[in-house]
RNA sequence: GGGCUCAUAGCUCAGUUGGUUAGAGCGUUGCGUUGACAUCGCAAAGGUCAGAGGUCCGAAUCCUCUUGGGCCCACCA
């Protein structure tokens, strides 16, 4: 062991250990009915996406929670795989081809889908790669894919099955439209960001010039968006605004267009935004839409897919929606029709794929009602059969649910599950839903079929990731990727075992797109919740708290991390700072902590495997504790490991992962280096020491390993080596049992015992620091202590406190044999005087003892406060009164010890 | 407009159902190194828990308001 460098180096290890674990197989999970099932599903990342502190936070904690259950003897399963992430890949593929001057229409599209389906060859698996790096245990021999041929089946049969039930319908509606990626976009693809705007305020001319009263020969509308006057088709007021009644009715010409509106009235025009006056646009705006439906208004798209003005925009056609906007207020000014500009922030939509604004766009799409599929999902929860962590976002996700509104399906790309819906192009009659395409229309018996253009929404197969990446419906296909060596009916009990999982881990963004919609699936396709909890953890940001992100050039890259402090360091980290919920805030210097951490780990059992005699670790604990008298130190390490292990259960299981790391962390470093180890060192070869230090040290790793997998194989692995206790039976640390808790172990007394004495070490060396001794060895202190009990104590614990404060002598008096003007400090961890004699600058002493006092004299004074109020001794509970009194009598009984001390310090 | 969330040490943050003298990491200061670890050890300094009011025997913790950040939702042209 002695060849063990000083440092520990994650790059020798990480790579070596990940491979072992494959080729073992330890990943991978089947039905076992004799254990507990365990599964999450991956969030699967879009096969475009590369490694982001996201993800790195994600998957650390889904990875800490399957290794945990792995290790507590469950049938853990972890489901990876991908997403075909529809427009975000159909947009890097057509950058791509771009470099060789192509658009996706030159290639038409088979030969584009196949250009895609290359492309996800060559890069699409980059970021399991990455995610292989940072140490997730995912049964890849599972790997799921959205478009992978068996859940192409899945999507068609949920589709085919909507259908049939009425779900889905097609509408002309208006609907986020995104005119650079030229397709339509849910709401929860549009995002709306307020941004810099202008309120136009613009004169509509009335036609029959002057108005009855006399007043201005025209009315003012206020817009955001002047280029979509051109498709005004009425000007509507408020039918109780006195500015307007006289109006209502009137005909006004258009300017620029020169066609003639209708002044309407309705009562969802606001009176006071604006002038009261709002320009009817039935094409362009959700709102116009209604009123133009309403009113039976003319609807005039005035733009192209692609976002310039079309044939309806008259002299404005091709020009680009903001181009017509500034030249359409030219022609404005120039006619004296503008009024006036106001700065006026507005919140619209952008496409969460490019950021383009988005523009409201009057189109035929597909829609699934959803509130049907809301009812039983909105129930699952209210019924906590779903729970959130942490609990708020229950009720953000009820709020939605219970206004959820119809979800459009429908994609103009190519890229994606093809809409399964049929059309004779002889007939023309209604569309067929189908999952193959039929042999010949129903009605005319052609075979002259067309399928749907259209692609659905990439969410609209993400919802069913839950059950089908089981496989289900169990339908063979006839791609090589599915397991055919599996029947059906063990599918189907792959999925039975494993559905619903156990936990969906993700971030707060999603639970519309994903979680709720997965839950709806759920309880529509299975009949059953897809996941019993949903763990949202918070967002990573750089140390201002902002979104990291590629564009503010704010990112720290996990894998640079991986590669300068290794992946552990990154997951303790990272995990450390997550408390439940909150955003992660981020900064360089964090990962410091773990890699630090990581090292110390591997020092101290470098250390104990410097000094470890094999024959010493085959004992069983349990007995060699009861057998065994063991002194202070190891029975207190013992009763700290057991006490810290059930803390650490407690805290997983509550999904407080941070402070499972971080108790694990104080402890082993704390508490087993700074205190045990430097306790026992210079009696390491003791049998009682060789075996706790052993077992402390094989069992944390075993606790720390769910957190930090790399570091202690390491170490596990080289203990087996060195003890050549290596059981063929276990492989690795991953697959040892979790440390089991020994109640009989844990002992609250003896904790205490050891705090006395370490805060009288502590004690020591403060007194050391404070006279500024340098010749250490030869200190010799007296110790008085008040109870038998503490003589005892302090007593059997003597060559401890030698050997930790490093005195030459330790002597132990009765109260009375106290020597006079030899006081120096008072332990403060219990009623014990600590003397010593010798040179000291006993001013100094005296200033510290003085402010002690000061302390102690506030306390004591506001606990007799406390004591003396008689509605605290009436109302508080029995033991925190009791609790109290026992308390401020202590403060007193060491405040009359100091003020002694200081007297005879004069 | 509705909802959520945050404000605790110089910095970044913990702090369970209210109950000893409010904690950690980093940073700062002093001391320390002839083999586990300087990616280290021993110690110290540093906080009227954003402000005001309330509930309670008792509030960093619960309630109300104020101030100042962040986020989400909504059809404010």
């Amino acid at each position: 062991m002695n060849d063990l460098p000083t440092c520990y180096n994650p790059k020798e290890s990480e790579d070596k250990w990940y491979t072992f674990w494959e080729k073992n197989n330890l990943f991978s999970a089947k039905v076992n009915p004799s254990k507990k099932p365990f599964c999450i599903v991956i969030p699967p990342p879009n096969i475009t996406g590369i490694l982001h502190m996201g993800h790195a936070l994600n998957n650390t904690i889904q990875d800490i929670l399957i290794r945990y259950h792995r290790m507590k003897g469950e049938e853990a399963l972890w489901m990876p795989g991908t997403d075909h992430a529809g427009i975000a890949t159909q947009n890097v593929v057509e950058k791509s081809i771009a470099k060789e001057g192509l658009k996706r229409q030159d290639l038409g599209r088979e030969k584009f889908i196949e250009r895609v389906w290359q492309w996800r060859e060559n890069y699409g698996s980059t970021i399991i790669r990455q995610l292989k790096k940072l140490g997730a245990s995912c049964d890849w021999s599972r790997t799921r894919f959205t478009m992978d041929e068996q859940y192409s089946l899945a999507v068609k049969r949920v589709f085919v099955s909507l259908w049939n039930k009425n779900l889905i319908y097609q509408d002309d509606k208006v609907i986020n439209w995104c005119p650079r990626c030229q397709t339509a976009l849910s709401d929860e693809e549009a995002p709306h960001r307020e941004i810099q705007g202008n309120l136009y305020y613009l004169r509509y001319p009335l036609k029959e010039g002057q108005p009855p009263s006399g007043a201005a020969p025209y009315i003012i509308v206020a817009t955001t968006r002047p280029e979509t006057m051109l498709g005004d088709t009425a000007v509507a007021v408020n039918p109780k605004d006195r500015r307007y009644k006289k109006l209502i009715g009137k005909t006004l010409i258009l300017p620029l267009m020169n066609r003639e509106i209708k002044i309407i009235s309705d009562g969802m025009v606001d009176m006071k935004f604006g002038t009261g006056a709002v320009k009817v646009t039935p094409s362009h705006d959700p709102n116009d839409y209604a009123l133009g439906k309403k009113h039976n208004l003319q609807f005039i798209n005035v733009m192209y897919p692609n976002g310039r003005m079309n044939e309806n925009a008259g002299d404005y056609k091709e020009m680009d929606r903001f181009e017509a906007r500034e030249v359409i207020l030219e022609d404005l000014k120039e006619k004296d029709l503008l009024e006036k500009v106001e700065p006026h922030n507005i919140s619209c939509g952008h496409c969460y794929r490019c950021h383009t604004i988005i523009e409201p766009y009057l189109s035929r799409q597909w829609f699934v009602k959803m509130k049907p599929l809301a009812k039983p999902a909105i129930k699952v929860v209210k019924k906590g059969k779903i729970k959130f962590y942490p609990k708020r976002w229950t009720k953000v996700y009820l709020n939605w649910m219970e206004n959820i509104q119809d979800w459009c399906i429908s994609r103009q790309i190519w890229w994606g599950h093809r809409i399964p819906l049929w059309y004779c192009r002889d007939c023309n009659k209604e569309a067929v839903a189908s999952l193959e395409k039929p042999q010949k229309c129903s009605v005319c018996n052609s075979s002259n079929l067309k399928q749907d253009e259209d692609v659905l929404d990439t969410w609209f197969s993400s919802w069913l990731w839950p059950f089908a990446t089981f496989y289900w419906p169990f339908e063979h296909t006839t791609e090589e990727k599915d397991d055919k060596r599996l029947a059906i009916s063990d599918k189907q009990k792959d999925l039975n075992y494993f559905y619903p999982t156990s936990v969906l881990v993700t971030a707060p963004e999603i639970i519309f797109f994903w979680v709720a919609r997965m839950i709806m699936a759920g309880e529509e396709f299975m009949k059953d919740i897809p996941f019993r909890d949903v763990y949202i953890h918070g967002t990573v940001r750089d140390i201002e708290g902002k979104k990291m992100s590629k564009s503010l050039g704010n990112v720290i890259d996990p894998l640079d991390i991986i590669n300068e402090y290794g992946a552990d360091a990154l997951r303790f980290s990272l995990i450390s700072i997550t408390a439940q919920g909150q955003d992660v805030y981020l900064s360089k210097e964090r990962f410091e902590q773990g890699r630090n951490f990581a090292n110390k780990i591997w020092n101290a059992s470098r250390f104990i495997l410097m000094n470890l005699e094999p024959a010493n670790i085959n004992t069983d604990l349990c007995i060699f504790f009861k057998k065994e008298n063991l002194g202070l130190v190891n029975r207190w390490i013992l009763s700290r490991f057991y006490s810290v292990l059930k803390e650490v259960n407690k805290n997983f299981s509550a999904y407080k992962f941070n402070e499972a790391a971080n108790t694990l962390y104080s402890f082993f470093w704390h508490e087993f280096c700074d205190w045990y180890l430097e306790a026992i060192k210079h009696d390491i070869r003791n049998a009682q020491n060789q075996v706790v230090m052993y077992k402390i040290l094989e069992k944390f790793l075993r606790a720390i390993h769910p957190i930090m997998p790399f570091v202690s194989e390491e170490i596990w692995q080289r203990i087996n080596e060195t003890t050549r206790q290596r059981d063929n039976e276990t492989t690795s640390i991953m697959v040892c049992p979790w440390p089991h808790i020994q109640e009989q172990i844990i002992d609250k007394r003896t904790e205490s015992q050891a705090q006395i004495i370490f805060g009288l070490i502590t004690e020591i060396r403060n007194l050391r620091s404070s006279i500024e001794l340098k010749d250490t060895r030869k200190l010799k202190f007296s110790v008085y202590a008040h109870t038998k009990i503490k003589q005892g104590l302090i007593r059997d614990n003597a060559a401890l406190i030698k050997n930790l404060a490093k005195l030459e002598e330790l002597e132990l008096l009765e109260l009375n044999q106290r020597p006079a003007n030899t006081i120096s400090a008072v332990s403060q961890a219990a009623d014990i005087y600590l003397h010593f004699s010798g040179l000291f600058d006993s001013a100094a002493e005296q200033q510290k003892i003085k402010g002690k006092i000061n302390n102690l004299e506030k306390i004591i004074k506001s606990k007799i406060a406390q004591l003396n109020n008689a509605d605290f001794l009436k109302r508080a509970p029995r033991e925190i009164v009791d609790k109290e009194k026992e308390n401020k009598a202590k403060l007193e009984d060491e405040l009359r010890r100091l003020e002694k001390m200081s007297n005879e310090l004069r």
